[in-house]
DNA sequence: ACAAGCGGGACTACCCGTTGTT
DNA sequence: AACAACGGGTAGTCCCGCTTGT
């Protein structure tokens, strides 16, 4: 076999995000790119034909990744509990510790930094943060309607809205961490979420 | 008597800040910024020293902005209602209006944007983010803690985060609403805001 | 009146010019182009947004002379005498004149060189080479015609051949120009031309 | 037993000399070279050192065939005939079939493509050129010469000249088919040198 | 004999900012 | 207050050729 060139890859889509995050993609270029992962531009293009394919390959990364939490966070729910709410709030407090750690390492969530710069993007590459969206609002509406079965909301429910609201803390938690540079945010916000869901969903 | 710049600066602020919510600021060129305006180089040129300018303007004018419909939505409240809660409902209501308004306008929040860009800019810039916030914070803290003097919070509240729930709701409906391509989740997100704050100090 | 820059492009153009003709299109990088004008990058991409476009803009220019020389030559000829057969040896005449001159300055024809890249341009610019070889094929066959409606040729001739001949010669002796070194071919080839439309075209 | 090489070595010699002749010496890159004879970049520079060698190893190859033309062309004709002024004439009329049979297959002449981009070569390869021409010249010119013993010319003949017109003539009606796109100019050409090589020896 | 991966440099195109002119 | 022309540098892309492996 020849020589592997996997790594070389991963390293270059590591210092891409990073980069990214920061700067935003426009900003990000190849030089600070492959300075940062420690190659050359041949080995750049050589994995990458066009910067372009770069971002089609780190969001598609950074969707899959993404994905693949909220499949965990499913699982390890449904086996925790039976109780559909149980599961939600399960789920949401799971989801409290995985993002906490994720805003830590890194401060900030490619999806958003891709929304805000999507005139730069062709739409399949919106297309693909429609389908992370969505895969979260489908879970959690799935879990919502399922407490609705068996509990009276307090308040009327709009389902989709209220699976979004999880969507809506994680982003606004990932900007006010950037904005005042402190990492509590993200815990902050999704435990309001929780009470909320507790609140309306209460037996009394 | 010299031509009036003024119209010309301001054609100038919102072509760039139209491009900049679709591109991010680093692919947001010059030269498209004067295309869109209908302008020549040595007229940006006059206005604005460099692209950093600019960029600082762009945010003044939009910080400004921001705290000034904070400021009237603060005293329309104020003349409505004499009770704390209903004051501190009835802004949420009043900015469900004005968000749901601006979001049509233009899909994206200008502080988020420079928010997921701020390693290119200097401090100054990322304090002034930090003061659209902390001053909506401070606002409706304010209100929470005026509210909590009378009522009983249903759930032990961390008052501050209570009141960033509603930078998250506008944050997360931004995002949301430029993935989607939609417009409806201003309403919807801030409405599940109201809806918690209502359960939060329900009098039962 | 601003600055002209008219004078600017003409030196791009004639660096342009001779570099292509040495080393071929492909060979010819903006970089040696502005050295060899005197100018830098901001003022060449001022004047041409490609280097396609500035390819373009060499033939137009090329054509258009080569054109005006015809003019140039026919009109000369119709003034010195009003016998075809005599219109078209002065025609010749006077062209080896001004070809000897020309390959003493620059060795080469463009439209050659253009022919030998013909993949790297569009239609249009093909179009335009064929419109210059067309333009002096009708010239000559024109004349030809006229001479023949009085003479008898001592051997069938095909008049379009006939005049495309003169091409021949020219582009004959550019190669022969650059391969052996010398300068003395463009004289001797079109003198055989010449020899050729007297034998063909002699009274006895 | 290593696998033959000489497949793949002539593979490449036919890609490059095709799109050399089409897009110029600079602007055919080994990436193209290789991916139009289908194979990688480990086997091009296993057969040829560097870019350079390539351009060497085609012109060598060319000039190879090209003068074992002129000597299967010469051949020919003094068993054909044993008149010079005969044997001239069928080394014409065979060199426009061999020359219309070529410009089908490839329309373009590699010597021309090469003295067009001649800067970009050493003085060896030049020469290279030069040797062909010069071989064509001379054997022409022998004949020519031959000629002359029995014959008078009608009008004073450069023997030189007279010889290179051949030259001439293929080589405009190479660049005259690559301009109109026709395939019919070489036959016509040289049938116009052989009038005049026949009107110029006739005997009347 | 050939394939994958990579080094480093060169190319076109563009970008930000300045200058001369009105 | 604004425009055409230009200076100098950088960005993304590609290119040639070398290395490592089979």
């Amino acid at each position: 076999m020849p020589r592997d060139g996997t790594k070389t890859k991963e390293r270059i889509l590591d210092a891409a995000q990073t980069l990214i995050l920061g700067h935003g993609y426009g900003a990000t270029t190849v030089d600070k790119v492959i300075e940062e992962a420690g190659i050359t531009k041949g080995a750049f293009f050589y994995h990458f034909d066009t910067k372009a394919e770069l971002a089609r390959a780190i969001i598609k990364r950074h969707v899959e990744a993404d994905l693949a939490l909220l499949d965990d966070l499913t699982a390890k729910a449904e086996r925790l509990s039976r109780d559909p709410l149980q599961q939600l709030l399960i789920m949401v407090g799971l989801l409290i510790d995985a993002a906490s750690e994720a805003v830590e390492a890194v401060p900030g969530c490619l999806i958003a930094s891709f929304a805000y710069q999507k005139m730069e993007f062709d739409e399949e590459t919106t297309e693909k943060l429609r389908h992370a969206f969505l895969t979260w609002r489908g879970r959690l509406s799935e879990k919502i309607r399922a407490v609705m079965e068996t509990r009276k909301p307090k308040l009327p429910v709009n389902v989709d809205a209220l699976a979004d609201m999880a969507t809506s803390c994680v982003e606004g938690a990932y900007i006010m961490s950037m904005v005042y540079g402190e990492r509590t945010h993200m815990r902050a916000q999704l435990e309001q979420y929780r009470n909320y869901l507790e609140l309306l969903f209460a037996e009394t």
